[in-house]
DNA sequence: TCTGAATTTAATCATTTGATTAAAATATTT
DNA sequence: AAATATTTTAATCAAATGATTAAATTCAGA
């Protein structure tokens, strides 16, 4: 902390630096500079991941010179922190409120989820991605900053799913399979899709197309394996 | 090329540089130092992806030194261009025989591939999320290489998958949406494995327990995919 | 064992890259 | 308008990193 002062007395005091904020939603259409930079980042690191990008090509993508980055940010680390940060909240918190939403059965539940998630990676395909591989090179990214494991085992989904496995609505009992059959039903052809694209030669449009269908089929889909027995 | 001669004319000749061969089977258990330092390669490639990972790293893991692996391998890209090559070739022949075997019916294919692909990622959990995070990096990757366009369009597969449609077997026409859900519900649970240790607190143990389980879960919940009817 | 080829090493280079500095330009306040 | 605070720039630094060189060592065949 000493440090930081003598390293940083020369620069001008400011009441809120970028680095100490809270994450903010992001929608503000911010043409601030620093503004710029977040999203040129976000945009950068979404796409080639933090050890991949220069903070060269965060400048060049903001259209500001290199100073500014670190001047805003501090380095690098820091505004990838803020994005990583920022894209996690973003992608847990929907799942987290239909989870938990006292209102809605287990299946309309999986409809919303279908629905709505689906909808969220047409906007930002390469999301997915990012995070399975960033979380890769460093676990406790995820552990740091999201409470999923009460939010997950304290949920009203949680219980529905007790529920309807005591009732005999579901056949295999363990709510991680129906969870991992449920997000890899939506996110995984995301995920593949620069494969999918190659080997099904499947053009923006087509994929768009076979996406829309899954937001109906998942929920038919997930319905049918409710059902199934293995014995 | 008068550029390559120039740059190492002082090198000693040799019949069979590494970066000119063929990618061949890995497992020969090869102590060799060139086969040390691809095995070191795979491991840390795999594990960190191409961006993270320094040319030092590899030379330690393998136990030798840096310029060693420039003098077998010319250069870092080269090295991770023999090691894309054969995870990605790997990864794809299992599913290419399966999917082209005339004796064997639809049902009996995804069997066989569920089991297969669950124990290989056992053995290679990081797979995945190395190939689909390289690949979004370089697309032209996977072009590259593998013909598995035509082996797809052109498979057994594809025709038993037909016919079941015509036959009324399977509700929804897509082969396309028929392989992302087998491979999405196979592949996913490897890819989201970090998240799922963290939010599930999931051990290792459990975790192979678990995917055990999905050898003989996953073709019951594909047979029950093709019979749900949307309408 | 001798000789040339193959392998390995230590030292070093050149470039890239994240970060910093000090000064210039711009905006805000008095 | 003058003074002060904030923002932006160009220049530069230091460390990291991929690559190269030349010399030393080991190995294979005559």
């Amino acid at each position: 902390m000493i440090e930081f002062k003598k390293k940083f007395y020369f620069y001008p005091v400011k009441a809120e630096w970028s680095y100490m904020k809270k994450a903010k939603e992001p929608k503000e259409k911010d043409i601030t500079t620093e503004g710029k930079i977040k999203e040129a980042a976000r945009t950068v690191f979404h796409k080639k991941g933090y050890a991949a990008t220069r903070t060269r090509d965060i400048a060049e993508e903001a259209g500001i010179n290199l100073a500014l980055l670190n001047y805003y940010f501090r380095s690098k680390e820091k505004l990838f922190h803020i994005i990583m940060t920022e894209t996690l909240s973003g992608f847990m918190q929907h799942m987290v409120v239909v989870l938990n939403d006292e209102k809605t059965t287990l299946e309309k539940k999986v409809e919303l989820i279908a629905a709505s998630y689906i909808d969220l990676l047409l906007r930002a395909p390469e999301v997915p991605v990012f995070i399975l591989s960033e979380i890769r090179n460093n676990p406790a990214i995820l552990m740091e900053k999201i409470p999923v494991k009460q939010l997950m085992f304290h949920s009203v989904f949680f219980k529905q799913h007790q529920k309807a496995v005591t009732d005999g609505r579901i056949k295999e009992p363990s709510p991680l399979h129906f969870l991992m059959n449920l997000i890899g039903l939506i996110v995984f052809p995301f995920v593949a899709s620069p494969m999918l694209k190659k080997i099904g030669s499947i053009k923006d449009k087509d994929f768009n197309q076979l996406m829309q269908e899954r937001k109906k089929l998942i929920p038919v889909w997930i319905k049918a394996i409710m059902k199934a027995n293995a014995k």
